[in-house]
DNA sequence: TCCGGGCGTGAAAGCGCTCTCAAGCGAAAA
DNA sequence: TTTTCGCTTGAGAGCGCTTTCACGCCCGGA
C-alpha cells in the first residue's frame, strides 16, 4: 500500500479512500491512484481490512443434514440432491452484487460444534442456514450466538429469526387438485420425513384438502427425500393398495424412484397411475415420463434469503422478517 | 484478550502462548489462563491473528465444472454427482486434525475471475483444485498466482504442480479383464468426455488392453458423466450394435442410466449384457442389479491431496509431488 | 485586498493479535 | 556463598489497513 501511495504521490489514506470508493476524492487523483494500483498489482490484505472494519465480506451457507452412516452420509445426501445446488446458485447470484463471498459449510446435523466454532471466530458476517429437521439444535444455537442469520424454512420450534419458505400446504393442495381434476379418485401420497415441516406440512395440506372434498383415509407412507427411498415406498404402497390411481410424491427425487417402481410393477404412467412430484428440480426432467410437479422457486427463495441477510447485517437492530413464496403447478407428462 | 490477561493475572503474551499451545508455559499458569478464557468466553479474533501470522488456517476446495446453461448448470452437476461429496468428505477428514477449515468454492470453469480474486485476496493458505477439462485455464492461473495448490488429476497440460490421481488405464483394464473372464466377447464402452484425461485415459486403457487380446474396433461412444447421458448413450450404442454382450461404462452415474436403457430395451443384466461401471460411488448401490464397478478410493485420494497441500503450505519450497492410487474391481451383480 | 467556509488531503492512532528480546528468577555448579 | 545457566514471563513493536481529526488550500463575498 505504501508502494502504491508513493507511486501515486499521495498518502496511504488517499489510496484507501480510492479503494473504498470514498466520494470525496478528486477525480484526477483517483485516476492516478487507480493506475498506480494496477501498475503495482496491489491487492489489499483482507485480514488487515477486516481487523479494522470488523467485517469479513463473506457469509456462510450452512447446510445441515443428518448423517446416516449405514445408509448415506450427510455429504452424500447433500452432493446428490439438486436442491442444494439450486440454493447455492440463488444465494451466490444475490450476493455477487454485494461483493460478498459465500462460504459453503456442509455439516452433520448431529455434530456441528465445528460450525459453531467457525461462526464464533467471526469468519463470516452472517449465516444462511439450511436446516429442516425438527430436532436440529443448530438454528437455536446460531440464534444464541447473536450473529445475523436467515433460516431456509419455518423453524420447527418458534424462533425470533428471519426465514424464507414456500407455502407447503398450498403446494400439496395444487397437487391434490390436479390429480382430482384428472379424474383420479384413489389417491395416495409418499411424504417426506415427518420430523421436518416440509414433510409434515405437505402431507397435512394434501390430506386436509382431500378431506374437504370428502376423501378420507388417504394412504400415505413416510419417505426420506431420496431416490432410493421413493422407490421403496412406492413398492410398499402399491403392495398394500394396488388400486391407487393417483400419487403425490413429496419430492422430485423420490418421484424418480417411485416412477421406476410403479412402472416396474407394470403400471402405466399416467394412464394407470398419475404421479405428481414436488420441487421442479432437474430430477423432474430425468424422469420418464417427464414429471408433472409442484414448482418451488428455490433459486429465488435463496436469493431472498441472501437479501434479507444482507439487510440484517447492514442494520443489526432490524426485526425478523419472514417471506413466503407461492408454489405453482408444472404440468408435464406424468399427470 | 486484555480481559483474560487481567483475570488470570498474567500478560497478554502469556495468554497468547497458552492459546497457541506454546510448550514453555508453566502448567499451573496454563491452567489458570485456560480457566480465565473459559470464564470470559474469550474467542480470539481471527482477523488480527492472520494479520500477523499471514495464515488463514483455511484452504479452498475449488470445484471447476463447465456450465451448460441449456443442459445443466455447473452447480446442478456438482450437487448431483456423488463424486464431489466424496472429495469433500475426504478433504475435510484429513484437514480436521490440522485445524484447518475447508472453504468450498464451486465455479463455472469458463468464468472464474471471482475465484482468482478470492485467492489473490489471501483468504486461504492453499487450494485443492478439482478441475478436469483440458481447456480449463484455472490450474495454470492458480499456479501462476504462486499459491500452494494440489490438483485432483493429472493436469491436462503439464504443469509443475502436485497432483493426486488414480491409475485410470489400470482401472479400465480391470474392467476389460473381468468382462472377458465372464466370457463376454462383443464388448463396447461408454466413455467419459474425451477432453478430460479421466475420459480419454479410461477409453484408451480399455481399448489398448483389448487390442492386445486381439479384440479390435471395440465400439465406443462419448458420454458426459451424467445419468441422463449414460442412458442416451446406451440407447444409441445398442441401436447400432445390438449384439453387444459386455459394456464398460466410465462412471457409475452413467451406468445407472445405461442400465435402465439396457433393461428397457429388453436385455437382461448381466445375462444378456454384463455391465461394469467406474467409481464405486453411492450410485453403484442405487443400480438394479447392483453395479459391478471399478473402485477409485476418492476419499483417500482427497485426503492425500489435503496432506500434500498441508506439506506444501508448511514448506513452500518443496518440489511438486504426484501420487497415484490403484483402482480395484468390486464385483456385485451386473457383471 | 482580506476573511470565512468548505472541500480535499495527510498525519497518526489504533484495530487485536504474535513474537522478539530482554529481564527476572530459581536451581545447579563451583 | 557466589556465579552461571536455563527456563519462564512481560514489555513493546509491528502486521496492513481504516478513519478521525486537523490542516491547508481555493473560492466567493465583503
Amino acid at each position: 500500500m505504501d508502494q502504491v501511495a508513493e507511486a501515486a504521490g499521495v498518502s496511504r489514506a488517499t489510496v484507501s479512500r480510492v479503494i473504498n470508493g470514498a466520494p470525496s476524492v478528486d477525480a484526477k487523483i483517483r485516476e492516478i491512484v487507480q493506475r498506480a494500483i494496477a501498475d503495482t498489482g496491489y491487492v489489499p490484505n483482507v485480514a488487515a481490512r477486516s481487523l479494522v472494519t470488523r467485517k469479513s465480506n463473506s457469509v456462510a451457507l450452512v447446510i445441515s443434514e443428518p448423517d446416516r452412516p449405514h445408509n448415506s452420509s450427510f455429504l452424500n445426501r447433500i452432493f446428490t440432491d439438486p436442491y442444494f445446488g439450486r440454493i447455492t446458485a440463488g444465494a451466490t447470484g444475490a450476493l455477487r452484487p454485494h461483493d460478498v463471498h459465500l462460504v459453503i459449510i456442509p455439516t452433520d446435523s448431529t455434530d456441528h460444534h465445528h460450525v459453531i466454532r467457525y461462526l464464533r471466530q467471526g469468519h463470516v458476517d452472517g449465516v444462511l442456514l439450511i436446516s429442516s429437521h425438527e430436532q436440529d439444535p443448530l438454528p437455536r444455537q446460531v440464534h444464541e450466538l447473536g450473529i445475523p442469520a436467515v433460516v431456509s424454512a419455518r423453524p420447527a420450534s418458534p424462533l425470533a429469526a428471519s426465514f424464507v419458505d414456500v407455502d407447503q400446504r398450498l403446494g400439496a393442495r395444487l397437487a391434490a387438485e390436479h390429480l382430482l381434476s384428472r379424474g383420479c379418485r384413489r389417491l395416495a401420497t409418499i411424504s417426506g420425513p415427518l420430523d421436518i415441516p416440509a414433510g409434515s406440512d405437505r402431507l397435512d395440506g394434501f390430506r386436509s384438502f382431500l378431506a374437504n372434498r370428502g376423501l378420507v383415509d388417504v394412504p400415505s407412507i413416510e419417505g426420506d427425500f431420496t431416490r432410493h427411498g421413493g422407490e421403496e415406498c412406492a413398492r410398499r404402497l402399491l403392495a398394500e393398495h394396488p388400486d391407487i390411481d393417483g400419487l403425490f410424491v413429496a419430492s422430485d427425487l423420490m418421484s424418480e424412484g417411485a416412477l421406476r417402481a410403479v412402472q416396474d410393477l407394470g403400471r402405466r404412467v399416467p394412464d394407470d397411475i398419475a404421479v405428481v412430484g414436488f420441487d421442479d428440480s432437474s430430477a423432474a426432467l430425468d424422469c420418464r415420463p417427464l414429471l408433472t410437479t409442484i414448482r418451488q422457486p428455490v433459486e429465488e427463495m435463496a436469493a431472498e434469503m441472501a437479501e434479507v441477510l444482507m439487510a440484517h447485517i447492514a442494520s443489526p437492530g432490524r426485526l425478523p422478517r419472514s417471506v413466503t413464496f407461492q408454489p405453482t403447478l408444472v404440468i408435464r407428462e406424468s399427470a
